[in-house]
RNA sequence: GGCGGUGUAGCUCAGUCGGUUAGAGCGGCGGCUUCAUAAGCCGUAGGUCGGCAGUUCGAGUCUGCCCACCGCUACCA
């Protein structure tokens, strides 16, 4: 029996064009659903827009158009964004999709029915400005800081869920599952919310159509709608088919969400404490992503910094873009996206690195042994060892591409084309073509047959990295249909898959190398 | 304020259970080489491991205090 995997990107809320720091989460799940595919699992990968609540009502409200036909616009722009890149999602979910809000409220009523959620009167301040009510922290002087006037004191009905109950529950899960958030950090802070219980209370899941009439309506009261977030999360199990789809269950056992830091509450609290109400366990893994600033700047809208993905792959092509992405962050902390950077990126590591690697390596085949995988003569140390780190590289993709440690893994990746670069140095087969000692040919052979076995090697690797270019790469080295039965991590280790005989092309280069540019 | 994190070569960062001369990549500099994308390879950088004190035979690696920056505590990936 195969293995499942079932990996989540956010679900975008719909109130802005995609950036990069949508495209990096995007990437990220499109890597780790990519490996995981080819190492044979079946896999599941959900991506999709969050299209209810306030901000979309006021969005629409100060259009003059209807929440709706925002949400339509916006969840374009992302499905069509992400068709264009070429992420290899499975489905593109819609919070607005009928068969969602029906399973959300199947839920609702679900927990309901187990006496989960609690109708309570809640007095507090309201703004009529703001409209809604306001804490300690919205307000200055007794007075609401976005629209200085005094708030009413006014009463309202809502619906909690009786999520505080489930606390001490998720405090022991996480003391017993250290990697079920990672990187580290993030569980620690969850368990600091926990712990402190500064504000983290039962969860208002509902608000009255009288304020709010975008969203889900409450099956057991049609007085209100459901609280986005409520709704919002529900769409990981709604996506793989809940409650009673063939595959929920194979799915489920094996998920694992990418999510930004700034979303860590939801996901690391409201969710696993809504999950075990519906009953059901909680996610493999939460996967937490640091952000990407820009040019030194936070991303924000009011900046405008935001740097658009079409735009990059435009000028850079997307692999190039997603390396940087996914090498130059460390998983879980912030970093700085700047054209420098990538520029410099591009050109050490998919240009130098490795781009010229493919080029004299394929060339030299072509003119020392006539453009076919050459058959080798005896193998020494120095053979044996490049094929060993192939074989220890792939081990160390496979375990950090588990730990979603990209960063790591490309780095092992790129050592092992540095090592052959390297290689190719020692052994200088130029040099014995242009010597012709006696049994030149055969060392030649030995020399650009192990190059040869060592870039199929490292195409295979790459592949969940550079999906448009490890493709071409095994096409290059005449076996276009690697990648179907391939298996990672064992298939990049082998160093017999690449038969002698088998016709090479050159090609131009992978990557070229990139000027450097005045534009800044 | 509270909780947490970070501070290591010009830049970005690794540094496991404390132990010989503190590492990598990039950049810079010098040399070699020409199969290759002016790419590659070799050598080099002498950094008080934020500061002070302590524990220890011995601390970047543990303890305390201090400084700086940052995050969370408030529904922007």
């Amino acid at each position: 029996m195969s293995r499942a995997f079932y990996v989540t990107t956010p679900i975008y809320y719909v109130n802005a064009d995609p950036h990069l720091g949508h495209a990096y989460g995007t990437s990220l799940a499109d890597t780790l659903a990519r490996y995981h595919r080819l190492a044979g699992e079946e896999t599941y990968f959900l991506t999709g827009s969050d299209e209810h609540g306030e901000k979309i009502a006021e969005v629409a409200a100060s259009e003059g158009t209807t929440p709706q036909s925002v949400a339509d616009r916006y969840s374009n722009a992302f499905r069509e964004t992400w068709e264009t890149i070429g992420f290899s999602f499975d489905q593109f979910i819609r919070t607005t999709d009928p068969h969602h809000c029906d399973v959300v409220q199947t839920i609702l009523q679900r927990i309901y029915d187990a006496g989960q959620i609690e109708f309570r009167e809640y007095e507090g301040l309201y703004c009529v400005g703001c409209e809604r009510f306001l804490t300690e922290r919205d307000m200055e002087g007794g007075k609401c800081r976005d629209h200085e006037r005094e708030p009413e004191r006014q009463k309202e009905s809502n619906y909690f869920f009786k999520m505080s109950e489930h606390f001490e529950w998720l405090a022991e899960t996480l003391e017993a599952r250290p990697d079920l958030i990672r990187p580290e950090r993030y569980r620690n802070e969850v368990l600091g919310m926990l712990r402190d219980e500064s504000g983290l209370g039962d969860l208002c899941i509902s608000r009255p159509k009288t304020r709010l009439d975008w969203g889900i309506e409450l099956p057991f009261d049609s007085n209100y709608v459901c609280y986005v977030w409520f709704d919002a999360l529900i769409n990981y199990l709604t996506g793989i088919g809940y409650p009673d789809g063939p595959n929920f269950e194979k799915y489920w056992a094996s998920a694992e969400h990418v999510i930004g830091k700034d979303i860590l509450k939801p996901h690391a609290v409201f969710w696993p404490c809504m999950l075990r109400a519906i009953g059901l366990p909680p996610y493999r893994h939460l996967d937490v992503t640091g952000f990407w600033n820009v040019e030194g700047r936070k991303l924000s809208k009011s900046l405008g910094n935001a740097v658009s993905p079409l735009a990059l792959k435009e000028r850079f092509g997307f692999d190039a873009l997603r390396y940087f992405l996914l090498r130059d962050l460390a998983f879980g902390s912030d970093s700085d996206f700047t054209e420098a950077a990538l520029v410099r990126r591009i050109n050490a590591d998919l240009a130098n690195n490795l781009g010229n690697l493919v080029s004299r390596t394929l060339n030299m085949t072509a003119r020392y042994a006539g453009g076919t995988v050459p058959e080798p003569g005896p193998t020494g140390p120095d053979e044996q060892a490049i094929a060993q780190l192939a074989a220890t590289t792939a081990a160390q993709v496979d375990e950090s591409v588990r730990r979603c440690e990209p960063h790591h893994a490309l780095e092992c990746i790129f050592a092992l084309s540095d090592a052959v670069n390297r290689y190719l140095e020692e052994q200088a087969p130029w040099k014995i073509a242009k010597e012709q000692a006696d049994g030149w040919e055969k060392r030649v052979a030995t020399t650009l047959y192990t190059s040869c076995q060592a870039l199929r090697s490292l195409a295979l690797l790459l592949a969940p990295f550079l999906p448009e270019t490890a493709p071409v790469l095994l096409e290059r080295l005449g076996i276009p249909d690697a990648l179907e039965s391939a298996r990672l991590p064992d298939d990049a280790a082998r160093w017999d898959a690449l038969a002698p005989g088998t016709p090479t092309q050159k090609g131009a280069a992978l990557f070229p190398r990139i000027e450097i540019e005045k534009s800044n």
